[in-house]
RNA sequence: GGGCUCAUAGCUCAGUUGGCUAGAGCGUUGCAUUGACAUUGCAAAGGUCCCAGGUUCAAAUCCUGGUGGGCCCACCA
């Protein structure tokens, strides 16, 4: 042996002879047949975006290692699935920026060719992140890998949307969508940043009121102007029409009366808007208020805006302000008005409610047994109660889902619509010529047939009233075939809602029946709500049954000074280099180490390093072995003997505290608390054995004694066990280099009791 | 605006239902070391456990209030 451990030139070799073995892909006896107190055991990898390199987060997926390495171990039938998203928006706005680069945009290009080119990148990087996964040692069955559109995982969620389509829990619905003009879609509510700024707020004359709006470019757009129901200052103008002088003529609207309205924000008077603002729209439904769109999907002002159309939305309302103060209809205006404004979290525009027609599920039904299934227990939600109060507090909050996305990345929604007889649907394409054509079908039929259009489709957008069927190519109502699939795609979660479904259906509905439900969900908070009780509403929804039995919320990895990693910061460190660095073993035992639920770890190179000098240790330790020991030296071994035979009292105090850690680390194991084995197994491994045990019997050793040898020996190959989940790799090797009982590799031999 | 959470050594953080003479990693200081390992060993310095009250035989740990961070949620124009 070397003086000192080289993981570069064992790690590759370790991690080629386990996928040799098959160990990473379970045996799946009859569940009858396992013995007593054992169960199938399953996890499924949190899927990677396709796209993406590995990240430091991903790296802290060594904590389903952990337990899938201590489970086999065990002698559970183990199975750690690992897949791949194809990420919807976030892959899509990838690829729009390396599309920029070469001076073009999505908006060049039909959406068959812009789908196909999407496809090829995310093709060229799929298996980056995969080769980075082993890097690291992960135990991952990748005969079972799988991919988030391979048609067969796509047929399955369609039947879904089927079913629930069926069930009523799938609606069309027209109403204020955030939608950002720069990406060109719309979000969920849950996709929103919110973001605290500085804007003037405009006390604005409007008839015989001032009132207050920081968005006076949207008074083209008013239908009405309200006040509270209580307040005695406006009672008189109730159901009154009242004549306001505008920038483009004076136009005439109702007062209303809504408890929407504040009383004490600004002059208690508001104009209403109701196709661009979420409040006006509601107040607008409870009064029958006409919906005047003013701004357009691309941002700029539509041609209701009269001399301003054309305009963007952030030049428009500038313009309006100065025009309005010329004609001296401005009041005041207060400049230090702060106020929060939701924005696109790819892009950081400011987002603009817009009216669309979106698919939507109906969410409630699904939300109460998600809620009671963690409730009565199902799911436990692991280690911290406040993950419970978050989950609660969310489902029992819960707005319908908005499913869909004007993108092109993704499965689209399997609506047809026909042409003939929805005639007002809006069409965006490109003609034979590439140029840019939008407008109503009706018309556009007569210039463009059928064919140009369907191939050079970019988008369309159907009236809410238009009809629909669902997987048929030809219309129901008139037979015929000019029929165009819905351009909106799903939203990539609800793809990713049922992967503990589709993953475990795909291949052969055995997986599902032996592994659902799985047995952990191990992620980090950012996404409880997105994924994890997504996942619990559509595998209820699904099966009846919960997805898993346990989510466990891993920590976020920081930087050295608690700092959330991130490019702007530029304080990301790269997992593949650290382990080329200080190898595998070393990062994972990093991430371990001091890692508390649910909380944050902090990971610097110093600490790497610190645990790559734990690894050196137990491979300096196996050399002391190694060279005490005569190569004819036959053992008798002690595994799974109880030494109480042993009259040395130095040997019976190790014997006795090796069994206290055993049990104490399988508890630990079993608990979730992960830092606390590791911290436990680092000081026995160090302090105990190596600082004390050793030196102090140094001399006994070298008399190569058998006895004495044979019970080193016990000691470190017990310790080479217990720390196998952690350290796979050092330990695997130092296995092989040592003398032992079983011939087996010690990534399946058995866990110590 | 509502809610959650944190405050412990120079830095990053553990501390499981109250029993601590308060720990770890990294860093600092001194000494040692051709002998498994300088990717080492031995030793040392370093903390009014944010502040003020309270409960208790006992509080870093529980309660109340305050101060200061972090985060989540939210349609007040």
């Amino acid at each position: 042996m070397d003086k000192t451990y080289d993981p570069t030139l064992a790690e590759d070799n370790i991690y080629r002879m386990w996928e040799k073995g098959g160990y990473f892909t379970p045996k799946m006896p009859d569940k009858k047949a396992l013995p007593a107190g054992r169960r199938a055991f399953s996890i499924l990898l949190p899927l990677p975006n396709a796209n993406d390199p590995m990240h430091m987060g991903h790296a802290m997926f060594v904590i389903q290692d952990i337990m899938i390495r201590y489970h086999r171990m065990l002698g559970d039938p183990t199975l750690w699935l690992p897949g791949g998203d194809h990420a919807g928006i976030e892959t899509q706005f990838v690829f729009e920026k390396k599309l920029a680069k070469s001076g073009k945009s999505r908006f060049d290009f039909d959406r068959e060719t812009l789908y196909r080119m999407i496809e090829s990148f995310v093709e060229e990087n799929k298996n980056i992140n995969r080769n980075q996964m082993k890097r690291l040692g992960f135990s991952l069955d990748w005969t079972r890998y799988h991919y988030s559109l391979e048609p067969e995982i796509i047929s399955i969620v369609l039947t879904t949307f089927r079913n629930m389509h069926a069930d009523g829990l799938i609606y069309r619905d027209e109403r204020l969508v955030n939608y950002c003009t720069k990406c060109g879609t719309s979000f969920s509510d849950l996709e929103i940043k919110h973001v605290e700024q500085i804007d003037p707020l405009y006390y604005m004359k409007y008839g015989p009121f001032v009132l207050a709006t920081v968005r006076p470019e949207t008074k083209f757009g008013d239908t009405a102007v309200a006040v509270h129901p209580k307040d005695k200052r406006y009672l008189r103008w109730v159901d009154k029409e009242i004549e306001v002088e505008g920038l483009i003529g004076k136009f005439t609207v109702k007062v209303i009366a809504d408890s929407a309205i504040d009383p004490k924000f600004g002059t208690g008077v508001a104009k209403v808007t109701p196709a661009h603002d979420m409040t006006d729209f509601e107040i607008g439904k409870r009064h029958n208020l006409a919906i005047k769109q003013v701004i357009g999907f691309d941002g700029r002002l539509a041609d209701a805006a009269g001399p301003y159309a054309g305009l963007k939305v952030k030049a428009a309302r500038e313009k309006v302000a100065t025009d309005l103060q010329t004609r001296g209809l401005i009041d005041h205006i207060d400049n230090n008005y702060t106020h929060t404004v939701g924005i696109c979290y790819k892009c950081n525009t400011v987002l603009e409610p817009l009216p669309i027609p979106q698919w939507y599920v109906k969410t409630k039904p699904l939300a109460k047994p998600a809620i009671a299934a963690v409730k009565e227990g199902k799911t436990k939600i692991v280690p911290l109660k406040r993950f419970e109060k978050l989950y609660f507090r969310w489902l029992e909050n819960i707005t319908d889902w908005n499913i869909s996305r004007q993108i092109v990345w993704g499965p689209r929604i399997p609506a047809w619509y026909c042409l003939d007889c929805n005639p007002t649907i809006r069409l965006t394409f490109l003609d034979k010529q590439g140029n840019k054509i939008n407008g109503l079908y009706k018309d556009l039929q007569d210039r463009y047939s059928f064919e140009e259009i369907a191939k050079g489709l970019q988008n369309l957008m159907a009236p809410i009233s238009a009809t629909y069927t669902l997987y048929s190519r030809s219309c129901k109502t008139c037979r015929g075939s000019h029929v165009v699939q819905e351009t909106d795609t799903f939203d990539t979660w609800f793809l990713s809602s049922q992967w503990p479904v589709t993953t475990l259906q795909v291949d052969n509905k055995k997986d599902f029946s032996y592994f659902y439900p799985t047995s952990v969900l191990d992620t980090m908070w950012d996404i409880l709500f997105f994924w994890v009780a997504r996942m619990m509403m559509m595998g209820l929804y699904k099966t009846g049954e919960v997805p898993f039995e346990a989510v466990h919320i891993h920590s976020r990895v920081v930087d050295a000074h608690g700092q959330k990693m991130s490019k702007s910061r530029g304080n990301v460190m790269d997992p593949i280099a650290l382990v080329e660095k200080f190898g595998a073993d070393a990062l994972r035992f990093a991430l371990v180490f001091g890692a508390a639920p649910g909380g944050d770890i902090a990971i610097s190179e110093d600490k790497v390093r610190g645990m790559r000098n734990f690894a050196n240790k137990l491979w300096n330790m196996a050399r002391f072995i190694e060279m005490n020991i005569q190569t004819s030296q036959k053992f008798n071994f002690f595994e799974n003997k109880n030494f109480e035979s042993l009259q040395n009292n130095e040997e019976k105090q190790i014997i006795n505290d090796l069994n206290k850690l055993t049990a104490h680390v399988t508890k630990c194991l079993d608990t979730y608390r992960f830092s606390d084995a590791a911290q436990a197994l680092y000081d026995f491994a160090w302090h105990r054995v190596a600082d004390v045990y050793l030196e102090k019997n140094k001399e006994r050793f070298k008399m190569n004694e058998d006895q004495s040898l044979t019970v080193l020996l016990h000691v470190f190959h017990r310790i080479l066990k217990l720390l196998h989940p952690f350290m796979p790799f050092i330990t695997e090797e130092l296995w092989n280099a040592l003398p032992r009982k079983y011939d087996k590799p010690l990534i399946i031999s058995s866990w110590p009791s």
